[in-house]
This record gives structure tokens, sequence and C-alpha cells, in this order.
DNA sequence: CCAGACGTTGTT
DNA sequence: GTCTGG
DNA sequence: CCAGACGTTGTT
DNA sequence: GTCTGG
């Protein structure tokens, strides 16, 4: 699964991959991206055409929740699970793509939990398959997403049997078309495949969420 | 039909 | 054990 | 995802 | 809102 993942890289490795045309000025560098926290995300435009940056709240509130605050909120949702009423409206029309260089699953070594960072091998961005939700109670709005996982690939699966879906660039635009037939979205929901990526030890200093620095990828000692 | 859930992961 | 907060 | 809390009443 | 279970 993917609870967490980085983005550190600066803002124009990001306007670049996502064909941003009005990128912000700056993108913070994140080593911790939790749950809860705001998230970087790229969706089309209203004119369907350019692409926009905007920060949602990771972990998915549907337009139908009684209210935000209480109940399960998801940070991710299996492919084969997109059918199910939470996903099912944001998976027609609610696409996004969540950037990131790199994110953490985590291996039991008896007590301790040691947490392991997965990239691209080139170390650059990547864009994550997710879902996103508006909601509102007529007098607050609340965006919210959640991200798509899938089953792990041959470099993750040593350590988990699920990872996040990452979309190739060549298949941005598929994946973020609203005219995209299910079918054909279903076919980006794969793996990524295990030569393009690499996995490094993380500092279990990362387990802490509030935690948020470049130290994070530092193995410990 | 109505009522109640609506989700994932990992661990046992 | 289970929920909440980050 | 992991870490950390997990509760009430009355009084100030 | 929409699906599942009874």
């Amino acid at each position: 699964m993917c609870g967490r993942f980085t983005l550190s890289k600066p803002v124009q490795a990001v306007a670049e991959l996502f064909k941003l045309a009005e990128p912000p000025a700056e993108l913070a560098p994140r080593y911790n991206i939790a749950p809860s926290q705001p998230v970087a995300a790229v969706a089309p435009k209203r004119d369907g055409i350019s692409r926009g940056l905007a920060f949602l709240k990771w972990g998915l509130v549907p337009s139908w929740a009684n209210d935000a605050t209480s109940g399960y909120k998801p940070t991710n949702a299996r492919s084969d699970s997109l059918h199910k009423p939470t996903f099912r409206e944001a998976f027609r029309f609610k696409r996004c793509l969540i950037p990131a260089d790199g994110f953490y699953e985590w291996k039991a070594e008896g007590k301790k939990k040691l947490p392991v960072h997965f990239r691209m091998t080139d170390g650059g961005v990547f864009g994550m398959a997710g879902l996103w939700e508006v909601w509102t109670d007529g007098t607050t709005k609340l965006a919210t997403c959640c991200l798509i996982t899938t089953e792990a690939n041959e470099v993750v699966g040593a350590y988990h049997d699920r990872m996040p879906v990452i979309v190739p660039p060549e298949m941005h635009a598929a994946w973020l078309d609203l005219d995209t037939p299910e079918h054909e979205l279903r076919t980006l929901l794969r793996p990524y495949p295990a030569e393009g990526m690499s996995a490094h030890p993380a500092n279990p200093i990362v387990n802490r969420a509030t935690v948020e620095g470049p130290e994070c990828l530092t193995p410990a000692a």
C-alpha cells in the first residue's frame, strides 16, 4: 500500500513532467507526506485542456458523507474496487495525478518497523494515479483525494504486496482525459515495471509523521 | 422492499 | 483493542 | 502509513 | 448517492 511519500524536487521538475501552464512559484520540499496532510495534485482545468495543480487533503471524503470530520476516510483505493460507491463517481469524473519522487513501505523486523523508500532509478518525479472529491455541507467545502493501489512489482514485492499505481508519462493525458473509455483506463492500473525502480532503506525517524526533513531518507547508523 | 454501510492494510 | 491526528 | 491516546465533572 | 444484506 502507500501511506507515505515524498516530493522534494524543485517545482520546475513537476511543472515540466505534468505540463503545467501556471506552476506555483515554489513547492516546499517534503520528505514525509502523510494521510490528512495537504497533497499536491494535477488535474484538468475546467476548459478540459490545460492542467492545474491544487492541494487536496489526503483521505477521500465522498460527496454523500454526512459530515467530513468523522468516519473512515480511505487514503487508498484498490484498483479492483473503483466501482464501489465510495469511488465510483470519482473514478468517472475526478481522476488526478499525484506528483511524487518516492514512496515508503515498511518491513516489520521483530518489534521494529523499518521504512524503505522506493523511487525511480533516475530519481525523478513521477505521477501516481489518484481520485479526488469535493464535499460540502452548504457552508464549508473540503477537497480530498486518495491514491489507487495495485499489486506490487518485483522491487516493491520484496517488502509488501501492494503499491501505488504509477502512470507512465505518455499515459498521463489518457488518465486525466474525461473521454477516455473505462476499459482503457483499467489497462493503466497495473504495476509499474520493476526495471525502472529501486529500493533504499530509509530512516525510522520517518515513522513519526511530524518529521518532514531530508533526514527521513538517511539510513539509520 | 427497507436498513445500513459505504474502506485499506496487515496480522492473526 | 481501536480510534484519532499528523 | 505509524504513533499515541484512550475520560468526566466541577471549579477556576 | 448507491450498493449490499436480510
